[in-house]
DNA sequence: CGCCATCTTGACACGTATCAACAGGCGTGG
DNA sequence: CCACGCCTGTTGATACGTGTCAAGATGGCG
């Protein structure tokens, strides 16, 4: 998979035929780049369900979302849990220059990384400024979002909550859609639910009881339509908009 | 203020004397570099409750908080409030690369900012990759609090969220005091709230009543002992910490 | 078909919000 | 110098939203 086609061009295939390069950290890379960092990476796919970082693990490595959705979460000790981010293809996974991580990072979704080891990814940075640029800007992109998330969390009521998360899988889980509906082109959103209701819940900091009764009320007030438990349509993001308080 | 001494150092002298410059953002930079930098800063005075920077507004200036507190928050259309941070010295206040302001930033108490124009930064950023090294690093750290206090807002209960927010400002409002309790030296501490009760309401995402309440609470319990309705001591800075859940 | 996990619904409890009255500090002005 | 009003904070009574506990419903999968 990291070989390279010389006879075509400098840029290795891997990254050739990489979705999210020109969104992605790997934007900020000229061929010559992409192929010192492509040495280093590894593509692997990892299940729902399954653990990315353990939570004051030693960093080994980094990685891209290239595909799915990961979710990031805390603990206090008594087992409260509070999720505090999800990330979507091409977000940037792991908490560069720390020495060990300080929360938790589960495959909300069957999801695909590209993985860099810490060390590898460091000596890049130090060498192509324009690489710790992109990963500032991520930085900042998910300090508005954690920023937000707050004003969710502390203001809302528990029917806003749920509008607002419904609001957030629905303009994130796919960028194709997004794209056209932020010309004005779309109205209508039929999407997975890449959560359960008990991680729903750990997300707005509510119980799951809770969630499932605010659904059926928005399901009542014709804002979403339940196509199964995991999936729902949106018939006017407008409308649903309105609900997030 | 601004003028420099060629007879002693290539050190600006407003450099010099600044107490913060090798904790914050300044530290990454050698004499010469901060001369660059310092012929486009000013500091500046503001009194509590001045408001430093409007949400929404251009991006004109950064800065570098100096002394003092500043309040970050953001509201919903109908007038609900969330602080979403504090800023302490030698925090660097503004969204560096944004064209427009996402939040609004207040004094909290009498401030010192050391003010830089937005091109000016930039120019010197790209300039100088160290300084886009250490914004990074604030950023990641800004992230890593706002994620902490999410599970506050999220999950804690109202005695736990006043708890921590002694917590928060018992271990930051004095940098000196802090580092020595850190090596175990002290255990009590007296210190002043930068916030009014309707700021720690809105930071914890409670009621003034609420908080009100707490507060007494914590003092029955001997947790706290109120000097003054702005300035309290706390005798054991563990036992307080056992409350922050 | 039946088991198990996940989700929904219902009855009730409890924590926090709301509304209202009161207390204290502080500056202003008589 | 004290009276007054205003602002901030506290305390009390009650309401309401969300949590808790328990019972069903649904759906996936052997």
């Amino acid at each position: 998979m990291e070989r390279q086609d010389i006879h075509n061009s400098d840029m290795p295939v891997l990254c050739r035929n990489c979705e999210v390069r020109h969104r992605g950290l790997c934007g900020a890379l000229e061929a010559g780049q992409l192929l010192a960092l492509s040495r280093h990476t590894q593509m692997v796919r990892q299940e729902a369900g399954s653990e990315l970082i353990a939570n004051e693990s030693e960093v080994h490595s980094y990685a891209n979302v290239m595909r799915g959705v990961v979710k990031l979460s805390k603990m206090l000790e008594d087992g409260r849990q509070q999720v505090v981010g999800l990330q979507f293809a091409p977000d940037f996974l792991g908490r560069i220059y720390a020495r060990h991580n300080n929360l938790t990072a589960e495959a909300a979704s069957d999801v695909e990384l590209c993985r860099i080891p810490k060390t590898a990814l460091e000596k890049l940075v130090e060498e192509y400024p324009e690489l710790e640029h992109r990963l500032h800007e991520q930085a900042l992109r998910e300090l508005d979002e954690a920023r937000d998330w707050m004003v969710t969390l502390g203001r809302k009521t528990a029917s806003e909550k749920v509008a607002s998360f419904l609001w957030l899988i629905a303009t994130h889980i796919d960028p194709v859609t997004e794209a056209r509906r932020q010309e004005g082109l779309v109205e209508s959103v039929t999407f997975d639910l890449p959560l359960s209701r008990t991680d729903i819940a750990d997300f707005l900091g509510l119980t799951i009881e809770t969630v499932s009764r605010q659904l059926t009320k928005l399901r009542k007030d014709g804002v979403i339509e339940v196509v199964n438990n995991r999936t729902f349509t949106v018939p006017d993001l407008e409308r649903l908009e309105t609900r997030c308080g």
